[in-house]
DNA sequence: GTATCTACTTAGGATTCTTTCG
DNA sequence: CGAAAGAATCCTAAGTAGATAC
């Protein structure tokens, strides 16, 4: 073992944060580090969805100046308590835990299972509104799945006996499915011998989506896993590769040596230029030392890594040059690894786990300006890992002479490992693939919310714009924020720990300096601007007219007010959700951006798909309505490192194709000019086959256009993230049965067994 | 009401694998 | 066949939001 000393076990606050004690709303910070580059300029055009204009009226202002600032210099935080408090959050999860029913026997039929119906699974009364979905979620009870209830088919309580009902499958699904379980099948022919109730069972194909959920809040009954799989020790470098101090070669210590790697490894990238970057590294590489490495290693600047990052470079490049054989092996050994480690058996079924390897030690790497960028994550030991499994089921091995930190059995959550972060202090987890039931009925479940949505968004854009004309500051703020949300698809924007993260916001937290109004622009009134960091440090940067009584309300809220100050002052996403709540069950900020993404990808599928198009058109026309969500939800990349050279590939290919045209154009005027002297039959044929030819060089153009065109246009756009988050699959799906388009031209392998369930489910006529 | 903690979704970039091109 | 381009997958940071503590 290396790399990591001395941090023991309660890490729960241990070391970093010096901050603790101005937690209160104020915001002053120096403006110094202000996102000052923005990475990405391009102004984007946005999508809106037509909002029936309301008549202006007189406004009246409200003044309200009297902040909710304050500062309280909370000292509640203080270490000592730590201990305490930490035995006490013990106490409560255990009674938490012994309180669920996870061991009560009644659920468990020997051989198969029932899901559970228990007295806090009885659905409650249907509710007003639409009558359309059952249950409001009680606060006490466990958020139930009984949203989307009346979508669903009927159903049925499956054993796993049940052979699936394979035959179901829609053509092409079965097409699909050919193509698809192949591969699959050589994961797939161990045996499980699940210790329990199982059977052989190889599910074919579980579809989880025929089965009850559970109701009580528990997200499964039987779970057993092996644990997660460390990252490998440190190798020490070969005697050979020498690290320079102030040009002289210098022997590290292991553990010293191992953080020095961690640099040389990023020597080519920018952030080792950066200054923030460069101390933060520093001062934990400086912690790994030995005294004497201490003293004598005083100035990064006298570091010499260059050696280090070459002989890295080689090695990448020798792993590249390996014989067929011995990648093989490498893949073989994964493969074993996946097979051990990789999946866990969940209720019955095999399922797959996103990410059982523990993330190696390295550095920090932040995004956007974070000020703990380049800071030493450190080496995550089995003495950091709490177990979560069943109490009945085989528990996992802690390697050889190690220990786990904890072993609980937790069964109101779904995942299997965590421990604690060392840079901010938060929890990681490893949990299940998004191919999972436990996944996929979460995703399900969100789209059924947003399908809510829709069915009263009106009610609810009604209301907002009522309330702009709120005696109340905080309503007036709540719908203007709100109005944005649904507009704009912003996220909400919780508070965030100041100097903790980079400084990046969501509605909520927008502050004054992050608009602009203008009253008049061009031909437009009540334009307002947006320059923001969102999530990721990405840049939003949008102008928009906007109502006159929002504009009216935006100056109001700017009045009196410092570039730092909060622009909704009385607001925050707590306040918002509350209300969104009392609007309709299970309403949240983020489903405005659900609902609104999958909404436009309908219309815009709606609108732009050409039955008599070919495949190829079609597919266009299905990535330009994903391109418009990706514009509304702001999902951008940096522009591809070879964008430019493949840009100018197919430039030039398009002028080669242009030459070829103009060359077949002149044949086609000499074949004419022939015919035009001699008329006969031959010089005509030969017209025609010039002509043709002029026809197909004409259209290979147009196709290279339309592809250069399309691959501009999403140059710093990226689609994914909209596909696999806010697209309701059933609305793809349903194109693709309309148009005949095979699921593959949409969907890659990932992607069709993490919407397995859409597949199997939506027909040609789904309706969002 | 506010701060903190926890669990889980969403996100872009890095890395690896596969296909295409010369 | 090897390199380059492109697609898929991996990785883990950075959000949202609810619960709980204070």
């Amino acid at each position: 073992m290396s790399g990591d000393h001395g941090h023991g076990g309660s890490q729960v606050n241990s070391g970093s944060k010096g901050s603790d004690s101005h937690k209160h709303k104020d915001k002053h910070k120096d403006k110094e580090h202000r996102h000052k580059d923005h990475k990405k300029d391009k102004e984007r055009e946005k999508f809106k969805h037509s909002n029936s204009e309301h008549k202006e009226h007189s406004e009246k202002k409200h003044r309200d100046k009297d902040k909710l600032r304050h500062s309280d210099g909370s000292s509640d935080k203080h270490r000592e308590k730590h201990k305490e408090k930490d035995k006490d959050k013990e106490r409560r999860r255990e009674e938490k835990i012994k309180s669920s029913d996870v061991d009560k026997p009644k659920k468990e039929k020997e051989n198969g299972y029932v899901r559970d119906m228990s007295p806090a699974a009885i659905k409650s009364e249907p509710e007003e509104d639409n009558g359309f979905y059952p249950s409001p979620h009680h606060k006490n009870a466990k958020r139930e799945y009984d949203d989307e209830e009346f979508e669903f088919k009927p159903k049925k309580v499956k054993t796993e006996h049940d052979k699936k009902a394979k035959k179901r499958k829609h053509e092409y699904e079965e097409d699909e499915e050919d193509e698809d379980i192949k591969p699959k099948k050589k994961t797939k022919d161990k045996k499980v011998t699940e210790g329990k109730k199982a059977k052989k069972e190889e599910e074919e194909k579980w579809k989880w989506w025929e089965e009850e959920r559970y109701t009580d809040g528990s997200k499964w009954r039987f779970l057993e896993h092996k644990g997660p799989v460390f990252a490998p020790p440190y190798e020490p470098l070969p005697g050979n590769v020498k690290f320079y101090y102030d040009g002289k070669p210098m022997k590290l210590s292991a553990p010293a040596e191992e953080v020095a790697t961690f640099f040389a490894k990023m020597l080519d990238h920018e952030y080792t230029t950066k200054d923030i970057f460069r101390k933060n590294f520093f001062k934990d590489w400086r912690k790994e030392m030995t005294s004497e490495e201490k003293s004598k290693i005083t100035d990064l600047n006298k570091c010499n890594f260059s050696e280090m990052n070459e002989y890295f470079k080689a090695q990448s490049e020798a792993r590249k040059q390996m014989s067929k054989e011995e990648k093989q092996k490498i893949k073989e050994e994964n493969e074993r690894l996946l097979q051990e480690y990789g999946f866990c058996i969940m209720d019955n079924h095999k399922e797959r786990i996103g990410n059982f390897r523990i993330e190696p030690p390295g550095l920090f790497r932040g995004r956007g300006d974070h000020p703990k960028m380049g800071m030493l994550k450190r080496r995550i030991r089995p003495e950091d890992i709490i177990i979560n499994c069943s109490k009945d089921s085989k528990q996992p091995k802690p390697p050889p002479g190690t220990k786990w930190k904890e072993v609980r059995h937790d069964n109101k959550v779904t995942w299997l490992a965590s421990w604690t972060e060392n840079i901010q202090g938060s929890i990681k987890y490893i949990m299940l693939n998004p191919s999972s039931r436990i996944k996929g009925e979460k995703d399900w479940q969100k789209y059924e919310t947003a399908r809510r949505l829709k069915k009263c968004v009106d009610r609810i854009r009604n209301q907002y714009r009522d309330d702009w004309k709120s005696k109340e500051m905080r309503i007036r703020q709540r719908a203007v924020a709100l109005y944005f949300i649904d507009k704009l698809a912003l996220r909400a924007g919780n508070e965030k720990e100041e100097g903790e993260t980079a400084d990046t916001v969501g509605c909520c937290s927008l502050r004054v300096e992050h608009i602009k109004l203008y009253p008049k622009m061009d031909d437009q009134e009540y334009v307002v601007e947006f320059d923001f960091l969102g999530k990721d440090s990405i840049r939003y940067y949008n102008k928009i007219p906007v109502e006159k009584r929002v504009f009216k309300n935006l100056q109001l809220f700017l009045e009196n007010k410092q570039p730092e100050d909060d622009l909704f002052d009385r607001l925050n996403t707590s306040i918002l959700n509350k209300h969104l709540q009392e609007l309709m069950d299970g309403l949240t900020a983020k489903v405005f951006r659900t609902y609104n993404a999958s909404i436009t990808l309908q219309q815009q599928l709606k609108e732009l798909t050409c039955p008599d198009d070919s495949i190829p058109a079609k597919i266009l026309s299905y990535n330009r309505a994903n391109r418009a969500v990706a514009i509304l939800c702001n999902h951008q990349r940096a522009p591809p490192k070879t964008f430019e050279k493949s840009m100018q590939n197919l430039q030039t290919k398009i002028d080669e194709k242009q030459n070829q045209l103009s060359a077949a154009r002149k044949q086609l005027k000499a074949a004419k000019a022939d015919h035009k002297a001699s008329h006969d039959e031959k010089s005509k044929k030969a017209v025609e086959v010039k002509r043709k030819a002029v026809q197909r060089i004409e259209e290979q153009l147009m196709k290279l256009q339309v592809q250069a065109t399309d691959r501009e246009e999403n140059k710093q756009i990226a689609l994914g993230t909209s596909k696999l988050n806010y697209l309701d699959p059933r609305i793809s799906v349903a194109w693709c049965k309309k148009y005949g388009i095979p699921i593959e031209k949409i969907y890659n392998k990932t992607q069709r067994e993490k919407f397995a369930w859409a597949i199997d489910m939506a027909e040609k006529d789904y309706e969002f």
